[in-house]
DNA sequence: ATTAGAACTAGAATAATTCTAAATTGGTGA
DNA sequence: TCACCAATTTAGAATTATTCTAGTTCTAAT
C-alpha cells in the first residue's frame, strides 16, 4: 500500500474544512513535497479511504471529494456543487431495525440551495420572469 | 431540449428495475431504434433529470445509473456496486424540521454487503484467514 | 414546397482517474 | 559500508464516462 504521504494528506485533510478535490490536496501537498505527482495523491487517497481513514463524497457533476472520517451528514447545493457539514444523529441503529439487514453505513445528502444560489435564483427570477436553469 | 426519445427511453427506465448505466439504455433502445447514438441517450438522460422525471444515481466507483423519479432509498454494495430499492418513511419534513432549512430533497443510500459478496467474502476468509480487499 | 428551429448523428474532445513500467527510497542483514 | 529487497513514488500513457461541436435531418408551420 502507498503510504509515505498518508499522514501528510490526512494532515491536510482534516485540518482543512473544504471538501477538497484531489487536485486540491495534491496542491496544498506539492507547497510541502514539490517532487509529488497527482498519481501518488490519488493512491493515497485511495488507501485511506479503504481503511476508511478518509471520507469520498461525490457530488453529483463535480470532482470527487475527501473529507474527515468522522460520521456526519452533508448538505449540498444542487446549482453550485457546495457542500457544507450537517451533525445530525446517527440513524444506524434505527436504520439496521427497519430494514432487518446488517448495514454497514450510510450516506446522507440533503439537497438544499445555499444562500448564494438562492440570492442569484431570486436575481434571475426577478429579472426575467423565470428561472435560468 | 433534445427530447424525441425522451419518452421511449422513460419507459425502458421505468419498466426496468436494474438501475441501468446510460450505456444500457442506449443498448435497450437501440434495439427498438436502430440509429440511435450514445450522445442522445446522454442528451435525452440529462434532459429527463433536469425535469425530475428520471433520477441519476452515483456509485462509488461506477458509471452513473438512472432510476424512477419516485421518491426511495437505495441499499448499495460497497463491494460490487449493486443497486437495491428500499422504501423507507420520507424524511423530507423530519430533516426540514431538525436542520431548520428549507430542503429540497435528500439521497440516502445505505451500504450493506449484499448476499453475493458476502459469500465470497466468507468464502476467501475461510480459505486465507482474512479479507482480500 | 420552403423555411426555421429543434433534435439527432458522428466523432472529436475533455476531465477525472487509473494503470504500467521504470526509478527511487528506506530498511535489513552481510 | 554495501548490496539487496520490497514498497512506494514518478512520469506519462491509457482508459472511461461524459460532453461538446458541427453538420444533418426532422417536424411543423407558412
Amino acid at each position: 500500500m502507498d503510504m509515505r504521504y498518508a499522514e501528510k494528506i490526512l494532515e491536510i485533510i482534516s485540518t482543512s474544512d473544504a471538501h477538497m478535490t484531489a487536485e486540491q490536496v495534491f496542491f496544498a501537498l506539492k507547497q510541502r513535497c514539490p517532487s509529488v505527482v497527482l498519481a501518488t495523491v490519488y493512491n493515497n487517497l485511495n488507501a485511506l479511504c479503504a481503511q476508511h481513514r478518509v471520507r469520498r463524497i461525490r457530488v453529483e457533476g463535480y470532482p470527487d471529494r475527501y473529507d474527515r472520517a468522522t460520521r456526519h451528514d452533508h448538505l449540498v447545493c444542487p446549482r453550485c456543487g457546495a457542500l457544507m457539514d450537517l451533525h445530525l444523529a446517527d440513524l444506524t441503529a434505527e436504520l439496521q431495525r427497519q430494514t432487518g439487514l446488517p448495514i454497514e453505513g450510510y450516506d446522507l445528502k440533503i439537497q438544499y440551495l445555499c444562500p448564494h444560489c438562492r440570492a442569484k435564483a431570486q436575481a434571475s427570477t426577478h429579472a426575467c420572469g423565470s428561472a435560468d436553469l
